[in-house]
Order: structure tokens, then sequence, then C-alpha cells
RNA sequence: GCGCCUUUAGCUCAGUCGGUAGAGCAGCGGACUUUUAAUCCGUUGGUCCCGGGUUCGAUCCCCGGAGGGCGCACCA
């Protein structure tokens, strides 16, 4: 199988270039691809920390070390050059001269490409220039990169070759690695945070029989061992809940999620979810968790601060973040013809959406959604907690005592978006029993949406759960508010693309000669 | 699903009122022992996304298709 054939005829030609580079190496200096360790004692992030003292001129010749990382960039003056090096933790300037390490190395050095991956060992000095250098005495290279690198400067900036090949990407676009290293920590801190109030982490099934707890249409596959068709889970609800009734008091998981939908800029198919459930606790201690958890994360993006920058807006995480009942924010933004009675009303409700130029809902709920998403949502810059829900839209949340058509439910909004949805949740049985009906018969009138209702859960709260608060946050989303991201593929390592040609999975994908 | 935009060298991009195409970077050859988008001289490199149509001639115009982006719709 020779792919060469499949490369157009400038990109053959580099990587035959290479290729030779790599001959002379294996001859002169013995293969690359044998090395197996090399013994790292310094990062450049530590080298250029630890020597930052150092004045033009100066060196620390007294003490050597070991780099190891990828070559980026070679300046080559005649007898000596001047290189970069990255590492997992920056860029390291790199210097070496012919008279000093002699012929035989310096001609290695000639035969390395951009993208190489190598070890240097050498001593830090500061150059006329004034930067931190590491002045190498020995080179072994560690790997030969036989495919050329997009342009040094403007980098990768195809979004689709970005996305199908983000190794290209995280090497040569500093912003996405560090994106991706935020998310990293944003995940980590919040397990540190929840796991440090008592909480259990826990991981449930992603293959499901019946994929409930949510409205959305699930991937359906198939278990040979068992004959059986099942379905990728659509939220992890329903088994968390089975827990909080086992005694599991308090638990969470961080869990991939299957949606069989659209995707845009805010959806993926497969995404990332917290969802979170505290037996005794109400909404107010639901708020209150939620409100220092996310000063928290902001707290650990932003190396301190309490704002995170999102284009021109600003946007403070300091608590206590603002709070509005549903209803008060429609009247607020919309005015008077906004009020509870004319939006629980459903024709009240379907005029206001015909006033707003609409198109009619197929349902009241439906509309109340509509509205709010046009009326209010905009407003929501800075974090807002909205409370008391219409029950005809939170199936799932118990209803507030003294107000029947309001549930106890939250959701909070920052920058106009959706972060967390939180409600206390339902634990009488006969209730779910008899919303589990309704659906099914919505189900049967075609709602693909609608899951088949899981009656096992519904004998899980005939044994008994304790009152409960639960939420949901969708981590994809919050990383993206966290690192000013404008698309969700641009926090998900490897998007969802359709299958294509030549770049991922078809024959002439890997390249050998 | 609908609409708009987009696809030209390995990368970033020009361009052709229809006569089969250019730059910078990368690569290759040469000069250069403190450069940093190194510099200077020379130079290679193209299925202009794919298929069909119109035309003497299509990368360009028309039709169809594919990939991608954005917006709308959908999305507890």
């Amino acid at each position: 199988m020779s792919s060469l054939d499949d490369l157009g005829k400038t990109e053959a030609a580099l990587a035959a270039a290479r290729r030779e580079n790599l001959r002379r190496l294996r001859e002169r200096s013995g293969d690359p691809f044998a090395q197996t360790r090399y013994a790292v004692d310094a990062t450049a992030a530590e080298l250029l920390a630890r020597y930052g003292f150092l004045e033009s001129g100066q060196d620390a010749a007294a003490e050597g070390w070991n780099v190891a990382g990828r070559l980026l960039g070679k300046r080559v003056m005649g007898k000596s050059i001047f290189a970069d090096l990255q590492d997992g933790t920056g860029r390291l300037q790199l210097y070496v001269r012919k008279d000093e390490v002699g012929e035989h190395a310096f001609a290695d050095w000639q035969d390395l490409d951009r993208g190489d991956l190598i070890g240097a060992r050498g001593y830090m000095f500061r150059s006329k220039m004034g930067e931190l250098t590491l002045h190498v005495k020995e080179m072994t290279v560690l790997a030969k990169s036989l495919m050329p690198l997009p342009d040094k400067w403007h980098g990768l900036q195809d979004v689709e070759k970005r996305y199908r090949q983000r190794y290209v990407d995280l090497i040569v676009n500093p912003g996405v690695r560090e994106t991706f290293l935020q998310r990293s920590r944003i995940v980590a801190e919040m397990r540190r945070f929840i796991d440090a109030q008592g909480f259990f982490e826990v991981e449930t099934p992603t293959l499901l029989h019946v994929a409930g707890g949510a409205a959305a249409r699930p991937f359906l596959t198939h278990v040979n061992a068992l004959d059986h068709e099942m379905q990728l889970r659509i939220a992890t609800e329903l088994n968390l809940k089975r827990l909080i009734v086992g005694g599991i008091e308090r638990v969470y998981e961080i869990g991939r999620i299957f949606r069989n939908e659209g995707i845009d800029t805010t959806h993926n198919p497969e995404f990332t979810m917290l969802e979170l459930y505290a037996a005794y606790w109400d909404l107010r201690d639901m708020m209150d968790f939620n409100e220092r958890l996310l000063a928290r994360l902001v707290d650990v993006v932003t190396g301190g601060a309490r704002e995170v920058r999102i284009g021109e807006r600003t946007i403070s995480f300091a608590p206590p973040f603002a709070r509005i009942a549903y209803f008060d924010a429609l009247q607020q933004y919309g005015g008077d013809a906004y009020s509870r009675e004319r939006l629980l009303d459903a024709g009240g409700a379907a005029a206001v959406l015909a006033e707003l130029g609409l198109p009619p809902s197929p349902s009241h709920g439906h509309a109340l959604d509509k509205i709010f998403e046009r009326i209010v949502q905009p407003n929501l810059v800075q974090p807002t907690f909205v409370t008391d829900y219409p029950a005809i839209i939170s199936p799932l949340a118990k209803r507030k005592r003294d107000d029947r058509a309001l549930v106890d439910r939250y959701e909070l909004f920052c920058d106009t978006i959706e972060i967390s949805n939180a409600f206390t949740e339902l634990n009488d049985p006969d209730d779910q029993r008899a919303r589990f009906e309704a659906q099914a018969a919505q189900r049967a009138a075609g709602d693909e949406e609608i899951p088949e209702p899981d009656w096992d859960f519904v004998r899980a709260l005939e044994y008994g759960m304790p009152p409960t608060a639960g939420i949901g946050i969708g981590v994809d989303r919050l990383v993206m508010l966290l690192t000013n991201s404008a698309s969700i593929r641009d926090v998900i390592l490897f998007p969802m693309q359709r299958q294509h040609g030549s770049s991922e999975n078809s024959r002439d994908a890997p390249l050998s000669p």
C-alpha cells in the first residue's frame, strides 16, 4: 500500500524530502524510531521561570538540563542554528554551534525538519536579543515527522481540517491547546469542589433498554450476546435517582450523553453533562451550591478574578447572583401584555406568540418557551437565577406548596445562555406513574422524542425517595462560557464530522512508504 | 429540513469581464557562528472539490452532487 501516490505532488515531494532526511539520520546516527526513553529533567516553563534572572549575555553553564519536545522552527545561520522547541508547557529557544558539537552532530541538526521530536541537553543563557535560550551540547532525535506542518505564522485556519486533524491543530495553534487545558482544569476542579462536600461520583450505564430522563431521540444499537436492541442514554437522571432511593444520598455523574438530533454551534450529538442529586436539599441549598461552584470555577480559570470577558461583555460571577421569578421577568422585559394570567392561558399565550410574529406552537408549553426565549433570555447577561417556573413546562419537578401552577425549579442564565437547570425532584410514585402514562399517550400519538416509560423507575419511587434537589449542568457549554469559545466544537476535542475521503479512516489515510 | 456563504500549491491567500493560474510561507540549492515570521540570491511544486452541460475553448458561466461554515427551523 503506497499512500504517497494519494498525496498531491507538492505534498509528496515534501514528504519525500523528510524521508530522505530520515534515511540520512538513520545511517549517520541510528534510527530515531528505535528510541524508547529520554531522561527529561526540565520543562520549557520551568527553565524560563528558573533562569529569569539571567541578563543578556549571561549564562548558567554549570547547570545542565535535558528537555524534550517538538521542533517548531529552525533558523540556520551557517555554522550556528537557533531553533524553537515546544513541549507540554510552552516554547523554549535552542542554540547550537558547529564548533562545539562537531561535524557529525551538526549534520544531524541539518537533517532535522520542522515538526521533528527531539531531546536536547544543554545549559541556559540569555541571548543578545534578550531571549532565554538553551545552549545545546547534545541532541537526540526521538521521532521523525514525515508530514509537512502548516504555515508557521498563520497556523491551520481551515476549520474542517482543524476538527478532523485536531492533532495538527494542537501542534500549531497555541490557543487551542490552552482551551483544552482549561477544560481539563475546569472539570478537575468541578470534581474537587463536589467531592469536598461529601458527594460520591458514580458511573451508570450508557447502554439502556429504555433511554429516559429527558425528551430526545436516542441512538440505537444492538447487543449481540443478548440479541437485544438497546439505546444510548439521553440523561443520567433516572439511574441517579435510583441511587438516591438506595441511600447514596449525595451522588453525581459527569458523563457522556447522546442525543440523535441536530448539530450546530451549541449542539454536538455526544456531549458531557454533570448531573448531581442531594437528598434533603431544597432549591435554596442548590442555588447556594450552584453559585459557589461557578465562582470557584471562574476563580480557577481566571487565576483569582471573579470575572470573565466574553467579546465586549464582562460577566461577574461574584455571589450572590441576581434572582428573578419567571413571570416577573416576563413582565419586566415585556410589559403588561406579558402578565401571568394571560400567559398561563393557552389562548393568551398563543395570542402573544402571534403578536411577536412567531409561528404558532404545537403546545401551550412550547409557546411559553418561545416567548421567554424571545423576551427575557437576551437580557440575561450577568448570572441570573430564574425561579418559579410554570408547572406545564416542568413535568419532573415538584409543585410549589403554596402555588400549584408553579414548580420548585430554577434555571441559571449567563451571557444569555442556559447554564444549569435545577428543581426539587418529584418523589410521589403515583404522580410519576400518571405523568409516564400521559407521556406514553403522547408517544403513541407520534411524538418520537417522548421516551418510553421506565416503569421500574416508578417501582423504585414506591420504595420511597427522600425529598431531593437535583441539578444538570451542560459541561461543554459551561466551558464555552468560561473560555470565550463561540462554538461547542471549539471545546470538544473531536467533534462529530461527516465521514469524509482521505483524511480519516479510509485506506489511504495512514502514510506508509 | 430551508436559506446564504465557501472549497485554487503542503499552509495562508490573490486571480482569470471564458484563452488551463500567481504571491508569501514551507521545500530544494547556495551565502551567513546571537537569530527569533532571521536575512540575501537562485529554484521546484497545481485533478483550480467532483460529475454533467453550454462553448472553438470552462478553474471562471449554467445544472446536479459532495465537504465545510453561518443563520433560520428543530432541540424540557
